[in-house]
DNA sequence: AACATAAATGAACAAAGTTCATTTTTTATG
DNA sequence: CATAAAAAATGAACTTTGTTCATTTATGTT
C-alpha cells in the first residue's frame, strides 16, 4: 500500500477522503486503518513529507547565502519559502488548512521539521542578536510575518493574487525588519 | 429563526452544523436551507458579524491613537489585533480556519470588511508613504505579518502559546518596521 | 370562509469516516 | 510439503453529517 499526495497535488486537501485514498492506492478502505490511526494521521503524514522538502528548500537558500550580509540571507530565506509556496500551492496549503481536533497535537517529528524551519532563520540572525532568547523569539517573529505575507497572498484574502506584488511586499517587509535590525 | 454564534465560541467552527444549528435556533434542519444557501453561506454570515466587530475594535484603536506617531500607531493597531484574536479566539480562528471550495469566492460584503481594516493601516502611513501604490502594498504587508504572528501564536505551530512572547514578537516586527519606514 | 401564497417541517437520501467479523496471505514448525 | 498459527487485507455495514423536497402549517387576501 503506496499512500501519495497526488490528490492533494491535483484537487484539494478536501479530497483526501478514505476510499479515494484507498482507490489510489489500490488497496481497501478499512487497510488504511490498519496503517493510520485516522484520516487526520494519515493527512500529517502527507503534511511531513511536504515539510521535509519545505526544510530542503530553505536549507537550501540558507547554505548558499552563507557568506552574504544579514539583510540577503533573510531575504533569501524568504523568497524560497515564498516559491516553494507558490510551486506547491495545494501542499503547501494542506499544510496550515489541516488543524487537528481540539485536544491532539502533532507527533514530535512534525514538530521537529518545523523548529528546523525556525533554526534556519536564527542562525542568519547570529551576528546581530547574539542574545539566545531574543534571537529565538525574533526567528520566530520574521518567519510567521513572511509566513502571513505568503498566507493571505495565496489565500487572495489581500486581493487578487499577483506574485509580482506578493514580492514587492516580502521585500517591505525583510528591508524593513533587517534595517530595523542593524541599528538596534 | 435565530442563528448565534454560540457554537463556535464554546466549541468550534466545528460544531457548525446543520442539525445542531437547528436544535440552537430552535426549528427544524430544513428550514436553514430557506435561508442560506448552504452552510458555507451560513458560516460567511457569522463571520461577517466577527469581522465587523474586529473592525471596530481596530477603528477605535486608530481614532484613539490619531495624535501619536507612526510606530505607536502601528503598535496600536497591532495590540488590538492581538487583544481582539486572543479574547475571541474561537470566533478568530473561525474566520480563517473557514475555506470556501475551490472556485466560490466571498459576498462583496464579507470583502469590504476587510478592505476597511487594510485602510486602518494605510491611513498610518500617510505621513510615511505618500505614494499610493506603495502606501497599500505596506500596509498588506503589514497587516499579514501580525496576522501570521498572531496566527501561527495562537495554533501553537510556533511553541506553547504565551501571550508575553508573542507580545514581544509584535512589538519587535512592528519597531523594525517603522524604523525602517521612518529612514527610506 | 375559501383560496392563494409563503414559510416551516422532517423524513429520506447521499457522501464520508470508521469498525470489525471474515477471508486471504504470510510465516513458522514438524 | 503439509499444517497450523500469526499477520495483513478486505469490504459490508454502521454512524454522522450535509442536503433535498413533498407535505404540512401559517399567513394574508378577497
Amino acid at each position: 500500500m503506496k499512500i501519495g499526495r497526488r490528490l492533494i497535488v491535483e484537487e484539494s486537501l478536501a479530497s483526501v477522503q478514505a476510499r479515494r485514498i484507498a482507490t489510489e492506492a489500490g488497496c481497501a478502505v478499512g487497510s488504511i486503518y490498519n496503517v493510520f490511526e485516522d484520516l487526520d494521521d494519515l493527512v500529517i503524514a502527507l503534511n511531513t513529507v511536504t515539510l521535509t522538502e519545505l526544510g530542503q528548500a530553505l536549507t537550501k537558500a540558507h547554505d548558499d547565502s552563507r557568506t552574504e550580509p544579514t539583510a540577503a540571507r533573510l531575504m533569501a530565506l524568504a523568497e524560497a519559502y515564498f516559491h516553494f509556496a507558490g510551486n506547491n500551492r495545494k501542499l503547501w496549503r494542506a499544510i496550515f488548512e489541516h488543524h487537528l481536533p481540539e485536544g491532539a497535537s502533532a507527533p514530535p517529528e512534525y514538530r521537529d521539521d518545523q523548529n528546523k524551519l525556525f533554526a534556519l532563520v536564527e542562525d542568519c540572525l547570529v551576528g546581530d542578536l547574539p542574545d539566545n532568547v531574543e534571537r529565538r523569539s525574533a526567528a520566530r517573529a520574521l518567519f510567521a510575518s513572511v509566513h502571513g505575507i505568503v498566507s493571505l497572498a495565496l489565500d487572495r484574502k489581500l486581493g487578487e493574487f499577483e506574485p509580482e506584488e506578493t514580492h514587492r511586499q516580502i521585500e517591505f517587509l525583510v528591508g524593513c525588519a533587517a534595517r530595523g535590525l542593524s541599528e538596534k
